[in-house]
DNA sequence: CGGCATCCGTTTTGATACTG
DNA sequence: CAGTATCAAAACGGATGCCG
C-alpha cells in the first residue's frame, strides 16, 4: 500500500508531547478546536487539494468538486481566507476572473491531510466492514 | 517543538499516491468522505485522545470533556462502537459500570489525530492572526 | 464570471428531566 | 451509574434568483 515507517515516527511524536496538544484541545475555547472543524469541514480538505497543483478560479474549482453550491463554495473559501489558507486575487477583466492560490499556510495543511487520506483508504474497509456487523447484530 | 523529518517523508508519500486519495474523496459517496466527518466530529477526537490511556466509563470520560450533554456522548460512543473504533463492555453490577475501549483500529487512529494536532498546535497562532488581520482590513 | 441575498430543509448539538 | 426521552436551538448545506 505505502511504506509506514509512519507508525514509530509519529508515535515517538505523540509521546514527547501528549499533555502539550492534549491540554489545548481539551480546552473548549482554544482555537486548536477550530482547526479541527476545518479538517472535518465538508468542502475544505478539497479545495486545498485542488489547490495543491496551483492556483485555480471560481468555477474551475466548482467544476471538479461534485454538487456544491456556490454559496457554499463562497463561505468555504472566504473562511480559508480568513484563516490565511488561501489569498483571493481579482483581475479587473471581463468577464471577471477570481483566482485561488494557497499560502505557505495552506500547503502546510496539504502534509496532515495526507495523512488522514492515507489512514482512510487503508482502514475505510474496516470501517465499513464493522458497521455492517454491527447493524446486522439485532436488526 | 518537536522533531520535523516529518513533512519530507508525508511529502513522498503523497506523491507517491497523490491520484489514489484524491480519486477517493473527490467522490461524495466514497467511504473516504466519512473519515472527515468522524475527525471533524467535536468530541470523537477527545473519546480517542482519552481512551489512548485504556478503558474509561461514561462518566470519566465525560469529567474530563468540558460541558457534554450525556445524550450527545452517548451518540459519539455507539457511532464510534458501530464505526469499530471502540467496544463498549457492560459490567453486570450495581451500581452499572460501563467500559470503552479503544479496538485496534481506533488505537491506530491516534496517529492521524496526532499529526494534526502537531499542526494545529504550531499553526494556530498564525490562524488566530491571519484572522485578526482580515477582520481589521475594513471594519 | 463570480458572487451576494433570501428562503428553507436537514443535521447537529444542547439543556433538562426522568429511569433501569 | 449510565443512560433514554423530550424539547428546543442553531449550525450547516443547499436551491433559487438577481446583479456588477
Amino acid at each position: 500500500m505505502v511504506t509506514n515507517a509512519l507508525p514509530q515516527l509519529v508515535d515517538r511524536l505523540r509521546a514527547e508531547r501528549t499533555d502539550a496538544y492534549e491540554g489545548d484541545l481539551f480546552d473548549p475555547d482554544c482555537p486548536t478546536r477550530l482547526v479541527l472543524d476545518r479538517i472535518g469541514d465538508k468542502w475544505t480538505v478539497l479545495v486545498v487539494l485542488l489547490l495543491s497543483d496551483g492556483p485555480r478560479r471560481f468555477t474551475d474549482l466548482r467544476g471538479h468538486i461534485g454538487r456544491v453550491a456556490p454559496k457554499v463554495l463562497t463561505q468555504t473559501l472566504r473562511r480559508m481566507e480568513r484563516d490565511g489558507l488561501v489569498t483571493r486575487e481579482v483581475f479587473a477583466e471581463v468577464p471577471p476572473r477570481v483566482e485561488y492560490t494557497l499560502t505557505d499556510l495552506g500547503r502546510s495543511l496539504i502534509e496532515p491531510i495526507a495523512v488522514i487520506g492515507d489512514w482512510a483508504e487503508v482502514h475505510v474497509h474496516r470501517i465499513t466492514a464493522a458497521q455492517a456487523a454491527y447493524d446486522a447484530r439485532d436488526t
